[in-house]
RNA sequence: GGAGAGGUGGCUGAGUGGUCGAAAGCGCCACACUGCUAAUGUGGUAUACGGGAUUAAACCCGUAUCGGGGGUUCGAAUCCCCCCCUCUCCGCCA
């Protein structure tokens, strides 16, 4: 959601962010509805105000003056009520079209069409090079017994898989091994639900719009589960959803910013519309794990950058211990989410693909979640404002085991555990054959 | 899942059709007084939206809000219906 002052008094930088975001908006059409809706609030409003004056001296009449009282304000309410219908029509499409508005990018995001014009901002690591006979994470994953794609299509379907034995453990380790790093840092961790309802989707962006489809709602869909009763809850895709909803309602006191939030959970991704793309392994998939940061900051962009390039380091810094070689891209504007004003995603080497994958993603949304959220916080001055969110990955898994496993390989088919992992393995150094 | 109780302002808590945006107390803010790490007195102390005045803020008018939504009524915190949440007991269960 975004400032309605703002947007009236620079419709065209709203047009501007619609288009290079590639989001198909018509701002004017939503002036149009909203000065109407401001009319007939107008007119609403006096007519009530008319209504509650008589009202108010009804109990101080008698007889025929207080007959005549009352049946001039039914003939009255009989006008309101067709006023109010109007407005509560107006009023939804009103709100319908105003969460589909994009948020201003800021000055620094590159102008660009699409994923392609994105930025590379900076690499770390050196590529390793290929070893002889070298696997992919798939061939990797079967031969030592530690991922099971076959039998997960089986369960669930397209898309799911078993990890299995030391596969499963590793992916215990590298995600307590990134909590702890967050922990040193004083960071608040949390088990948040992993079902949550529509107003947190709407508040974090999630919902209305494309975004939608990727969400699996709880509840009978199909004829076998017609006799499931829907709940109205539906599955976090990741968990910034329901931390990010924590505060949701609330006003914080300024000394309590920012705060720094981990959120772990399973995410759920229906991936609907991606079919055809990225079909093999772990790097598509329904269901993973990952720890998310979110920080909620006072309403300063420089103080909200700050934090974009806090929660970006924590990521690469886990990436750093792990060794595994990366690139930080910042995302153009065509890339770039209706919500967002600045984004930058961490892309990990891997073998397989021959490329950099996308594994982190970094976003500062301004006020935009706020607002939806209605989260505030009062500063010393007794002001109320929304309050800036900022989220980042800080390892998402099993994703990130794709360029462990395939960089971590011998020639003799084992994985090399790295060494910061060892001590979430018992010691383990190495996942060897069974 | 069954039975019952309840959800009021930052907190405690009154309020069963109009004089209630809401008593009282606590907390908080301002001023006064005393003069010492506090008492006392007086006043103030919700939010959102719309309009107007101003523009560094202050202010005025109106509307809405007593868990959420709908209804009855000229008028609802108060009556009716639906939903959500909390608590107690029973059942079930990790």
């Amino acid at each position: 959601m975004i400032d309605l002052n703002d947007l009236r008094e620079r419709p065209d930088a709203y047009k501007d962010a619609a288009k290079k975001k590639r989001i198909t908006v018509d701002v004017d059409a939503f002036l149009k509805l909203d000065s109407q809706r401001r009319d007939l609030i107008q007119t609403v409003e006096e007519m009530r105000a008319k209504k509650n004056a008589v009202s108010a001296r009804v109990p101080t009449m008698k007889g025929d003056e207080k007959k005549q009282a009352i049946t001039e304000m039914k003939e009255l309410d009989a006008t309101l009520k067709g006023k109010e219908n109007d407005l509560a029509t107006i009023e939804t499409q009103w709100n319908d079209r105003q969460l589909l508005l994009p948020a201003i990018p800021l000055p620094q995001v590159p102008t660009g069409k699409d994923e392609s014009e994105n930025v590379e901002m900076k690499k770390w690591g050196t590529i390793p090079e290929s070893i002889s006979n070298a696997k992919d994470h798939v061939e990797l994953g079967e031969a030592l017994d530690i991922i099971d794609i076959p039998r997960g299509a089986k369960v669930a379907g397209a898309r799911s898989y078993y990890l299995k034995g030391d596969g499963a453990r590793l992916e215990m380790a590298v995600l307590l091994f990134a909590l702890d790093s967050l922990r040193k840092k004083g960071w608040t961790q949390f088990t948040p639900p992993y079902l949550a309802a529509y107003e947190c989707f709407m508040g974090t962006g999630f919902f209305p719009g494309g975004d939608q489809t990727n969400i699996y709602a709880v509840g009978g869909r199909s004829e076998k589960d017609a006799a499931i009763e829907p709940d109205n809850l539906f599955l976090i895709g990741t968990s910034e959803v329901t931390v990010a909803s924590y505060h949701m309602g609330e006003t914080l006191p300024a000394s309590e910013l920012p705060k720094r939030y981990a959120g772990f959970s399973p995410c759920f991704r229906r991936e609907a519309g991606t079919y055809g793309k990225d079909t093999k392994g772990l790097y598509r998939i329904h269901q993973f794990q990952k720890i998310e940061q979110v920080v909620l900051c006072e309403a300063d962009t420089d103080i909200a950058m700050k934090m974009f390039e806090e929660i970006r380091t924590n990521a690469e810094e886990v990436l750093q211990a792990l060794g595994l070689p990366y690139r930080v891209l910042t995302i153009c504007t065509g890339d770039l989410g209706k919500g967002k004003l600045f984004q930058q995603d961490i892309e990990t080497w891997m073998p397989s693909r021959k490329s950099y994958g996308e594994t982190h993603s970094c976003s500062y949304l301004g006020d935009f979640q706020a607002r939806r959220l209605n989260m505030k916080y009062e500063g010393a001055d007794g002001k109320r404002r929304f309050v800036h969110t900022l989220n980042n990955t800080l390892i998402a898994s099993p994703r990130i085991l794709i360029p462990l496993l395939e960089i971590y390989q011998n020639a003799d088919g084992s994985v090399t555990i790295p060494d910061v992992l060892r001590p979430y393995m018992g010691g383990q150094e190495r996942i060897a054959k069974p």
